[in-house]
DNA sequence: TGTACATCAGTGAACGCGCGTTCACTGATGTAC
DNA sequence: TGTACATCAGTGAACGCGCGTTCACTGATGTAC
């Protein structure tokens, strides 16, 4: 059957890269073989290499990949009007928090999902998450402004900076514990993540 | 040299505990070998088995014998009088979103380090987290409504509740972010910790 | 208390297994004329 | 544009390696008399 279009070995790539997002995402990188993730992409696990020098060499891009969608939609909860009420960060935080999100890692934050994967894939993957990080820092803080202004407080940017950084920290925080006590503790998980929803905004 | 005395099989079993709770917490529990526990533990591999049934019997342990060990430290940190000023909780989060914490988390706080690995290792694991993540909360719970007994203020215990759910899940956000970024971008990782302290026991 | 024997913790080689990675092979695509 | 050949993406067997776990063995301890 090979060889194959140029478009074709393109999607292919692509394919890989959206299939480790994923599975890196809900399962954690170490968990994730590259046979299994091959096969979820639609190929064998000999091509792998085609497409990138190592399993480090994916990862590092995956991270890249998976910030760029993420902080994405971000903009786009933002920048989206107010159709159910509440402040644009609060429609962020609502979403971040909600049960959707929880249950279904693969789509969802890497800040939360590979916090930890992080730390133990080398310098460029920890790159990667630092400046995926900054991402969302730099949009709360600059919501934050925004919002100041558009109702007439005194802000600021150091202060809504630490703004930024908490509301992250809260967001993050918890929602890796609902997600570690969902299964056995599914009433503590609903309260942790209506506890950040209610307040996080504040 | 064997066979060996009942309290040297039990000061062994011990050995092979705390080498796991300090290996697990700052490697990860999958990053972490029979073997290499073992010799951490001064004992060689094929030992392990008589004292553990498996791997998954000795993370169920490791993570009562964590939180068992994290709590016992977070209450004597909450009795300590004031040293340094500052009411018990603000002393708890100071030292919690301190950087010798973030650098040292093999004998820090499970919530945070072992998050992830919950979710992965079996029901009964998670459990043994969800199990501790409750005596957190239980803790901080008392003490907000302590502190506001104290102080003379009207404070529902629902509201304490919900703030001590808002309290751990900020330093465990906090730290874990402030752990992720470290070696990449320690000021970042500084500001991370800074920001949590400062503001958390809002 | 003293003796004889069964027990069993520690040892380290060995097991099966799945991992990341390599490789020879195939054959349709890309390219040079 | 048509033809001949080189390229190279995909395939799946195979590699070395480290993992969790098992096992036969040792010999000091625990126990029964």
């Amino acid at each position: 059957m090979p060889r194959i279009t140029k478009e074709d070995k393109a999607r292919n790539r692509q394919n890989i890269l959206d299939a480790a997002g994923r599975m890196f995402r809900s399962q954690g990188i170490d968990a994730v073989g590259i046979a299994e993730l091959m096969k979820e992409a639609g190929l064998t696990h000999g091509g792998f290499y085609n497409h990138f020098a190592s399993k480090s060499d994916l990862v590092v891009e995956v991270y890249g990949a998976s910030f760029a969608a993420s902080l994405g939609s971000l903009a786009q909860t933002i920048e989206d009007g107010p159709d159910q009420g509440g402040s644009p960060l609060e429609r962020v935080v609502v979403g971040y928090l909600s049960t959707e999100h929880r249950d279904s890692p693969d789509g969802g934050c890497p800040s939360a999902s590979l916090v930890t994967d992080a730390g133990r894939h080398g310098e460029a993957a920890q790159s990667a998450y630092a400046e995926g990080v900054e991402g969302y820092l730099t949009g709360f803080a600059a919501e934050f402004l925004r919002e100041a202004e558009e109702e007439g407080h005194e802000l600021a940017p150091s202060e809504a900076r630490r703004k930024a950084v908490r509301l992250l920290s809260e967001m993050v925080g918890a929602l890796m514990l609902a997600r570690a006590v969902r299964h056995v503790e599914p009433e503590l998980s609903d309260e942790i993540l209506r506890a950040g929803r209610r307040c996080a905004v504040d």
